[in-house]
DNA sequence: ATTATCTATAGATCTATAGATAATGC
DNA sequence: ATTATCTATAGATCTATAGATAATGC
C-alpha cells in the first residue's frame, strides 16, 4: 500500500516524497560537512540522493534552503533542552553541566559531523538569520546560567568561552573521527564548569544532571 | 628609484612584484575569511588587489596556493613560540599560559579573522597536507604542557578542549568583531589553565608568563 | 632579454527554470 | 487532476592557459 504518486525515478528507486525529501537532507549533510557548502553542487547532491539533478527543486526553492533546514534541525534539539531546564530544578552549575553535556552529544553523536555546519561562512547569509537566531539564543541559555555562578571574569567572556568549547566539538570530531563521544562530552561539560567558575565537579552533580536531561525524553 | 620592471597595470596602480604578490594575499585574507574559499572567485581577488584575474598566475600557480600560503604565514608565528617554549625557564602551567595568551592575540589582533581559515573545508585537501602538519605540531606542544600537570581528564581530552578553546577565538570574533583581544586573551588564557587541571592562576603566574614571551621578540 | 602585466578565450561547470511525462487519485 | 519526477537548456559564471604587450636591464 506504499502509493508512489509521480513519475517513477530515473534511478529506478522507489521513496515518497518525505523520504526524497530526507534523502537529499541525509545527502546535504555528508557534502556540506565534508567539503563545505559552496563546493557542494547540486548536481552531488541529487546524485547521492537517488534523483536528478533538477528534482532536488520541487523539494526545495534553492540550494540554500537546504543548508537552512539542515540547520534548524541541528540547533533546534539543543535548544528544546536549553528551554526546559530554566523551570527544572537544581541549581545553575548542574543546569550548566546537563546543557553542556547535552549539547556535545547531540552534535557528536549525530551520523554527520553536523556542527561543521555553524563554522561554514556561509551562515552569515541573509537567508540564514532565523539560524542565528536560535543559535543566539542557546548561548543566551548559557549566559543566564553562567550568571548566577560568581568569578573574576565577566559573565560575557565567560560565556563566549564556554559556548565556543561546546562548539567546538566540531572542530576535534573532523580531527579524530574515532573519538570516544560520551567521554568527551563528560569531560567537556567538566571543562565548561571549570571555564564558567566553578571548580571540581562531583559524581553528584553530575547525577543529578544527568537526571534534568532524562524528564523530557 | 623604484624599478618599475614590467607592464604597467591597466588600473594604473604601481608595485612592485613582491608587493603585488602581498597585495593579492591581503584581497584574498579578507575575503576568504568572509566569505570563504570556494565562493572567492580569482576575479574578486584580483579586483581588490588592483590587477587582472590572469596575472594571480603569474604569482601563484593556482588559487588553492594562495590559501596554503595564508594559512603558512598564520600558523607559523604560533609555532615559533611553541619551539622556544621547552627550552625556556619555568613551569608547564607558566608556558602553557604564555602559549594560549600568545596564540589568541596571534589569531585575534590579525587584521583579518585569520583563524577563520583554519575552519574552512577546504584545509582537509591534499595540497594543504603542510599547513595541517603544522597545526599538528601545535598541538603537540600544547600536549606536552598539559601532560605536565596532573589531573583525572586525559592528556588526550584536556589537549583537544584547550586548543579547541584557543581556537574558538575566530568563531567568537566572526560573532562579535568589536571584541576586546587583549581582555579576551588574558581570560582564554586563564581558561586554558582551568581545562587543563591548574585552578586559578594568579598574576605572578601571568607575569612570568608575560617575560616569557618577551625574549624572542 | 627579462619582467610583470594585459587581452582573449577554451573548456568546464553550476543554479535554476520551462515544459514534458508517467505514475496515482477521483 | 494532482503529484513527483524527468529531459533539456538558458544564462551566467569560473579557473587556468595562450600569447601579446609595455615597461626596465644589459
Amino acid at each position: 500500500m506504499t502509493s508512489r504518486v509521480g513519475r517513477p525515478r530515473a534511478s529506478g528507486a522507489m521513496a515518497s516524497s518525505q523520504d526524497a525529501k530526507r534523502a537529499v537532507m541525509e545527502a546535504a549533510a555528508e557534502l556540506f560537512t565534508a567539503t563545505g557548502y559552496a563546493a557542494t553542487t547540486t548536481r552531488s547532491i541529487a546524485e547521492r540522493a537517488g534523483l536528478r539533478q533538477a528534482t532536488l527543486y520541487y523539494h526545495f526553492p534553492a540550494k540554500e534552503d537546504i543548508l537552512c533546514a539542515l540547520l534548524a534541525e541541528t540547533v533546534r534539539p539543543s535548544l528544546q533542552v536549553a528551554r526546559t531546564l530554566p523551570g527544572a530544578e537544581g541549581d545553575a552549575a548542574t543546569k550548566l553541566w546537563a546543557l553542556a553535556y547535552s549539547d556535545i552529544q547531540l552534535l557528536g553523536a549525530a551520523r554527520y559531523n553536523l556542527g561543521a555546519l555553524y563554522l561554514l561562512p556561509e551562515v552569515a547569509s541573509p537567508g540564514l538569520a532565523t539560524f542565528r537566531q536560535e543559535r543566539a539564543e542557546l548561548k543566551d541559555a548559557y549566559r543566564g546560567l553562567i550568571d548566577q555562578i560568581p568569578d573574576e571574569a565577566p559573565t560575557a567572556t565567560r560565556t563566549d568561552l564556554a559556548f565556543g568549547l561546546v562548539e567546538s566539538i566540531a572542530v576535534v570530531r573532523r580531527d579524530e573521527p574515532d573519538l570516544d563521544i560520551d567521554a568527551h562530552a563528560h569531560h567537556g561539560a567538566d571543562g565548561v564548569l571549570r571555564l564558567a567558575g566553578f571548580h571540581s565537579p562531583n559524581s553528584q552533580l553530575r547525577s543529578a544532571a544527568m537526571a534534568l536531561l532524562e524528564v523530557p525524553l
